[in-house]
DNA sequence: TTTTATCGTTCTGATATGGAACTTATTAGG
DNA sequence: CCTAATAAGTTCCATATCAGAACGATAAAA
């Protein structure tokens, strides 16, 4: 399934034979399956990924561009220097990825006490 | 589905209402679904999957202290001062998630060139 | 008894992330 | 028309995390 490799980096799982590896090297990254999340719930804005998951504006940025890079994402100015961000074919194939989390967390992860924020700025 | 927090961290997730989340802030970090995979694959020591992923020592340590502490290993003595990693039920529950990703992976994921690496140490 | 294997911890330098301010262009309001 | 508010980043710096290597402690093997 699966070969060994040496002194592998996490930067390097793009080659690697295993197709689950592969996987990661494009949505392993952290935030990025949240911001994925929060397409398939219709988001396609910057400001609407940024302050939905309160993550910095630098890494949004990064992981936006390289979701794009990767074909998960398309990049279309809805006018001039505004964008929206919207899954490919590629992208919307992930939705088994997303599902099986949503069931796993469901099932056997119970929310820790904790900033149970509501609130919106 | 989700409810929107504010300045939330990484390390928040844990207490996130949706469900994705809350996996992601126990299988989410980097490295730690590549030692579950190989888990599934009957792998059971720290230095199996040191050899496998060569990821550093200090990095693994933590990933399983804590896939331990929230339920998805157990760590038992096979003599004293060495263990073995299995999954529990409820790590074996994650197996659609790891499907998932092999799916996705093998269908939209094109292998890089690179470090065809097939050696061994 | 010396060597080797296992399972870590510690140290140091590099990389990634968090937080905030700053840019640039675009609408919206008066 | 002028000003303010949005949108989508970029830049800067402090902190957190990671990679690489060395060090320890225990246990099995030679």
């Amino acid at each position: 399934m699966c070969v060994k490799t040496i002194g592998m980096k996490w930067s390097d799982l793009k080659s690697d034979n295993c197709p689950i590896a592969r996987s990661l090297s494009v949505i392993g990254d952290r935030w990025t399956l949240l911001i994925l999340r929060d397409c398939f719930l219709g988001k396609t804005r910057f400001d609407a990924f940024q302050q939905s998951l309160g993550l910095t504006r630098h890494v949004l940025s990064e992981r936006l561009a390289k979701l794009v890079d990767a074909g998960v994402l398309t990049k279309e100015a809805y006018t001039k220097g505004r964008y929206d961000y919207r899954l490919t074919p590629q992208g919307k194939a992930l939705a088994p990825v997303l599902s099986s989390l949503f069931d796993w967390g469901k099932a056997h992860v119970r929310r820790a006490q904790g900033s149970e924020t509501t609130l919106r700025r």
